[in-house]
DNA sequence: ATTTAGGTAGACAGTATGTACAATTAACGT
DNA sequence: ACGTTAATTGTACATACTGTCTACCTAAAT
């Protein structure tokens, strides 16, 4: 009765490769011309031709699915490297710059589809909570920055703090590129209008 | 076989009274917490004690419920009042800062159930149309206030002309409101913040 | 050779949308 | 008064999606 041991060995490359496919498709779906097909786990096994039970036996639901798609795109990204250089900078400032333009180019590379995870989010509770632990991250970039920011500038009140925080959280958010963005706008002018503003936000309005 | 001439009388308010109804139905669902429970027309029906073929008799589809409920919030609330008054004032700052007060409040009136509604048209292109046909106005009211602010204070090139407009299309959004309010901070806080980034956007950052 | 686990196939209950058709009811026109 | 109209309802239907379950096949691991 007691099971013997078993280590996956040649299977698993190949149960990741199907793993991936479906992503693939998902991302795909999520893409497709402006929504106009709904997003069903059917509709992603159709497209990765796999077996709807496959994506339950590997997501074990349409919400951990999208959690992993989520996941797959962060973690695959070149975001953390940005991340990492943009706090090498001596001044915060740069810091902040550097900051901003990371961002700019993580959401730009998945905006058809991230908009649409984010919906799915707002109207999923449980969905928006894995979201808001992703954007946690970020919450934690724009606290150490405007630390940094007090450090270097002297400090503000604990007040002001909060309140730089928030607006360099709601100024790198998605919904503000997105927005920017537009149907047309270019992701460098967009990334420099986000960096002005930002720079007002934490009371550095002019180029030095 | 002509149809005779019918006018509804008595009966329009009392049918008007049953839309009413389900419109209300229909907020309070989308309201209540955290969007727990599913936004369907079944449960619409239920919660305005109304047969779910009355919904479609009178809203013709969920997405005309939507947009009808969309539209009702619209047209009830005070925001054109507001924005009328705005643009009274002869210092085109002065306007800024009561389009911003205004949009501020319209936003936190309804912003449980507005959050939902848009996420809604991100996923339903159709629906989105309408939602973005609706934001049409505010696109307009920014345009105008940019215009004037250019004729008061001297006018910038063309292109920087645009990036104001966008940025301020940004700043004025539900999104921004929204992200900025998160779930604990006050609204007068909040239009703050956003007027203080507004101004910084038109190139006047500090109070006069 | 035997066991394990990934992938598949089919059925099922529950829920949703949207449509069709008939029935009821109260106000309307004459 | 009486036939007509439209709001509202009840029932049924076709379609589609979710999530679960059972059974099965197969390649890889032991």
């Amino acid at each position: 009765m007691s099971p013997r041991p078993y280590r996956l060995g040649r299977r698993k490359p190949a149960a990741q490769r199907t793993r991936a496919r479906v992503l693939r498709a998902a991302r795909e779906l999520l893409t497709a011309r402006a929504g106009a097909e709904p997003f069903s786990v059917e509709a992603v096994a159709r497209r990765a031709r796999v077996a709807r039970m496959t994506v339950y036996h590997q997501f074990g639901s349409r919400r951990g699915l999208l959690e992993a798609l989520f996941d797959s795109f962060a973690a695959g990204g070149e975001l953390p490297a940005h991340l990492a250089a943009a706090f090498q900078r001596p001044d915060p400032l740069e810091s902040l710059a550097d900051v901003v333009a990371a961002f700019a180019r993580f959401w730009d590379a998945g905006r058809p589809w991230i908009r649409r995870v984010r919906a799915l989010g707002v109207l999923d509770p449980e969905l928006g909570e894995a979201v808001e632990a992703r954007n946690a991250r970020r919450r934690e970039v724009v606290r150490v920055l405007v630390e940094r920011l007090g450090q270097r500038y002297g400090r503000p009140a604990p007040g002001e703090r909060a309140q730089a925080e928030a607006l360099l959280y709601t100024l790198t958010s998605f919904e503000t590129f997105d927005m920017l963005a537009g149907p047309r706008r270019k992701l460098p002018d967009v990334a420099g209008e986000v960096l002005f503003l930002a720079r007002a936000a934490v009371g550095h309005p002019r180029d030095s």
